[in-house]
DNA sequence: TATGAATGAGTGTTCATTCAT
DNA sequence: TATGAATGAACACTCATTCAT
């Protein structure tokens, strides 16, 4: 029939309570990712996850209801997986530490699947799904914190200075990834070299 | 018919002599830019285009072989504007006021359209657009030759610091136009700030 | 992508300028209304239209922006040509005359194509088309007009009286074509039984 | 899998023995006759029905082997509502009490449940359900045998003006309904107008 | 050369129906 | 027997591209 007035449903359409439907629903969440890695976002399309997951349309929809809900999962996949990495960032003794910690976690995330990240964190920025949960939403929220701590240079107005570091660290992940770069370690020395360096030079000014 | 399988062509589809056919060819460009600052990626149709240029959907495809050339033109225009400013970089008499230049350059640039800078860098990172001429690949050529400067702390390896510098200022104005930012001055700072402490940080390294 | 977020448009896309194209949308409303005469409203899909159009899906959509607008285009097809002939009613000298110009209007246009009239007078029933332009809105705006005249029989509610005498007229003629009756004045001279003898029995009650 | 090709079942797949079983296949009948009053045409699904029933898809399709079956169930269920209020007619001393109880009896079944009542007139007359036991089909054959009463004008041909009766009040209690009508006396005086009179014009002629 | 009508493969989504558990 | 997960044909609609005029 004709399109839906209603805007478009983001929510997952049900919670599967059969552990045969979670298999299902994790099996398309990972398809999605995988699909979006080999083929971008063009290859991105219902039909094509359905195909990769091993399940029929249909059954896509029963847990999805829409495509955007299916990019949403992920993203939401992706952000658990990363807070439960970098939440304990909190416990480091000292801001130094705690930020070190944040910043080798987004540098982990990154090269596990550098691809995945990449693109993920561009469709963050879709109008669409501005409010969801993101990795980029976890990272942004626990560097706020950090940077509040006593011992890392005082930035005059912290949501700005949280803003600037997370755009360049996830540059420059983004970045690394997308070249090709494995070397964990030579990565997270030049990321906390710009860091360190941009809260240090910014220190007091504003 | 359906889209070409063969892999499509890249370049403007005659080169226009006539003053009028010029003109035609910078408003289809134009009209790009608008659309894609507007409705974005998924906006950005060859209908659309060419509705916004007031021509035919036939003209468009006189000048561009197909969508893809339509948006590497627009990719080049904007490489072509940014050079003619950035290149005065290399004019600077010490290194350390060539990368000022080089920063407030790129600043001008993303603030002047922030959308439409965003939008086409994350096009430049399509597989199809990786060899085109584009302002990031414009500001990266100047950002090798800027940091080969006496003055400026040497580096290890000058590209990858390149590309690390690169991708930071790119991610934080894209940030910052995200944000809506308008104040160049304070902006171009804390991107200093950022470039400077890096460099210092890494220098000798590696 | 995801289902569009406005209500679903039902004008008609594009005015055809040129003679080609008017011949196209022609060809796919009359298309429209075969389908429906002979596969019925489940078999009234656009797909199904277009190839007995003998015009690619495509083109449907160039001037339709939707299912629902080509049936309302079929309705507003199928009242204009109900109107051109029924509004010679008014010129009927006297009230009689004219009702029963009215009712020989509404059985010719049953009788003609019965199973298109059926058809479109349950859909005009549906919600989405209750405010369009149809034959039915034709007919009981003429029987409005016509029963205030002096020689008929004088009803305390003109309104209430044309809603039934439509109603019952159209009852009628849709069961005298699903029946597949084709004398059209033995049926007209039933309707008007019907009709006037409504007329007779409630005049001055209410 | 697919919907069938072959000629799909009407019948309901086992008569319920168990009360239990009764009062299922009941709440399901109840349920599609709200789907459909509420959603129309369009809302009436099997999974929207059995969600409404409480019942699990799978024990709808236990009781009905499709959904057309379950249609024509519905249909059942309101025609034997009807005629055990209708049949009532023929105990009536004379023809005229009979029709006027027929129609008032119509007009009570219609305006308890307008919407439902439209709608099922309308599915009546898919090809599918022609040769279904329906409310309609009741009315008529009881109509048939009212108008051979000796009291009655007498036609020329009993069942054209069955025929053309039982359509003069399907259309006038429908539209009234339609219409939101709720007052039953004023209905039915207005039906036994057009019914006598119709009666009463064509007597003798054909 | 310019126009815009026409094309049709491709994609998102629904829903009647089946069947393993 | 009841459940609900799974299926996939079918259908609405888009948009890059072509070509007759």
């Amino acid at each position: 029939m004709s399109r839906s007035v209603q805007s478009p449903p983001l929510k997952p359409r049900k919670t599967p309570t059969q552990p045969r439907a979670a298999e299902t629903v994790a099996a398309i969440i990972e398809a999605a990712a995988q699909v979006l890695e080999t083929k971008g976002f063009q290859g991105l399309n219902t039909n094509a996850v359905a195909r990769r997951a091993g399940v029929s349309i249909g059954s896509l929809y029963q847990y999805f209801p829409g495509k955007d809900a299916l990019t949403i999962a992920l993203m939401h996949r992706q952000a658990n997986q990363f807070y439960k990495d970098a939440a304990a960032a909190l416990n480091e003794p000292t801001g130094e530490a705690a930020l070190e910690y944040l910043i080798a976690a987004a540098v982990r995330q990154q090269l596990q699947r550098p691809e995945l990240g990449r693109l993920l964190d561009i469709e963050e920025s879709r109008p669409q799904f501005r409010h969801e949960i993101t990795s980029s939403g976890m990272f942004l929220a626990l560097l706020v914190k950090v940077l509040k701590r006593n011992d890392l240079p005082r930035q005059s107005h912290t949501d700005v200075a949280a803003g600037d570091i997370f755009a360049m660290v996830r540059g420059m992940v983004d970045a690394a990834g997308e070249r090709g770069e494995s070397d964990a370690a030579n990565l997270r020395r030049r990321v906390r070299a710009a860091v360190f360096g941009y809260l240090t030079g910014t220190a007091g000014q504003g």
